[in-house]
DNA sequence: TGGCGCAATATTGGATCCACTTTTCCGGCC
DNA sequence: GGCCGGAAAAGTGGATCCAATATTGCGCCA
């Protein structure tokens, strides 16, 4: 008898954007380059409708482009698009610590915040970074900022958020801080956050976190601009459009 | 961010979309009822292929939800999801007038502030409100609303304002403000938040823009609560049966 | 009579097929 | 030699078809 947990049965659509949420963020897929059809189907073993279905999914996500007619390609982001996703989620992760404080958060979510902050003791434990806790460190930073919005209780805060990790090498899957000072500061951030969301001190709260997020921002566009890969170069892509065919006004939405 | 659609082609796919968006908007799909693909199909006269993408990039969008192998049903908002929306919204807007504040905005900006606003005095003038003039107020105030997104220059702030809206009933297209006093009072906000972006007085424009809307919410979820229509009552909406189930007594937990 | 199981039906998921648009490529023309 | 035009090739959009899953209905049995 299969799991019989709700709603687990997974359709390949699923699993298609998955695939290519993967390539893109993870840089394997260009910005600007076409994502062909047969070329895709092919390569994921499905058929072109189910792929169809995916793409349109991902493009409303706003992973990808897409033209009538002319099919979907990888978006490009510039840095000023980086910049701007840094300054709305240090906003929007703010709130939900000014949210989360002002809240009377249930004992479990104290200790569970307890608990992050303490793997994160441990990890950070030996003085120096063995990179080979990265992975471990990044889950607990994962679960410490997930914890903060599921507290908050605002779900619109949660999807926005998330939405601003839709940009390849920004997202949080990036770990960039192999300067043990810096990631130690980082997590004297969550020791503090932790501790002003526990005693409602909600603005403190929020300030921290939005410097948190902000310095993230700023190390990671320092980054970018040291070693601006094409990826970042946002191509205007233009395209002196061909002569034919009606000029069917849109009225974009 | 899905608002992005720069090209002139339409597809049937986004007639589709917008035609089913527009009837959960407008209450004309309740809450928790089926989309079934064949009935929306015959009705908009497209076949179910581009029928089935239109209503995975909807469920990408929030309004209806999926589960696999039983198809989409209209999503039901709970007056907190609301609530929840408003509150982001206003920070998010706020945060947009400090960010146009802060910018050096263009001459042609600032003029038509001066326009919008003028219009609106224009429209007011009569110290009634026509109910004709409504659709002009309404259209004013959205343009007043996304010009202020524009000038704040961050693309992500807009397309999260635009998630905001859908939300049925709590779109800008419902417009509840019959009382002269409110909407002139709002409009008299207008007045004070395009003088301080004008004036460079960011924190001025952010905590007015905040009252703003904050304001407006409350007035819709007094309307909704006093007023509450099956479109917001959270049905739970749990399905009975898992699949190959021999023992389906109670268990609804 | 009421619940269970199995068959019949309805509905969704995915694959294939055809039509239309775009792009490429090649030859003629200036 | 370069550019324009048109035909061939490539690729996308949409419709239809088949398979798989879910839902409904009916008859059987306790």
């Amino acid at each position: 008898m299969s799991d019989m947990s709700s709603s687990a049965d997974i359709t390949s659509v699923d699993l298609v954007v998955r695939a290519i949420r993967e390539k893109i963020l993870e840089g394997e897929l260009e910005p600007g380059s076409r994502l062909q059809q047969d070329h895709l189907s092919e390569m994921l073993g499905v058929s072109r409708t189910p792929l169809r279905t995916a793409l349109a999914m991902i493009a409303q996500q706003g992973l990808i482009e897409y033209e009538a007619n002319r099919g979907y390609r990888v978006r490009s982001f510039s840095l000023a698009d980086v910049q701007a996703a840094f300054a709305v989620r240090a906003e929007l992760e703010g709130l939900a610590c000014r949210y989360a404080a002002c809240r009377r958060l249930p004992e479990e979510t104290l200790a569970r915040f307890g608990e992050l902050v303490a793997e994160g003791d441990r990890i950070l434990a030996g003085g120096v970074l063995d990179p080979a806790l990265l992975p471990a460190y990044r889950r607990m930073n994962v679960a410490f900022h997930e914890l903060i919005m599921a507290a908050a209780d605002n779900p619109w805060i949660q999807s926005f958020v998330h939405q601003t990790h839709n940009v390849p090498l920004a997202s949080d899957r990036i770990f960039l801080w192999d300067n043990f000072d810096i990631i130690y500061r980082s997590h004297d951030d969550h020791h503090r956050i932790a501790d002003a969301i526990a005693a409602g001190e909600a603005v403190r709260a929020e300030h921290l976190m939005i410097e948190h997020v902000t310095f993230a921002g700023k190390l990671l566009m320092k980054r970018l601009e040291a070693d601006p890969r094409g990826v970042f170069v946002s191509q205007p892509q233009r395209r002196a459009r061909s002569r034919n065919r009606s000029v069917r006004n849109g009225t974009a939405a």
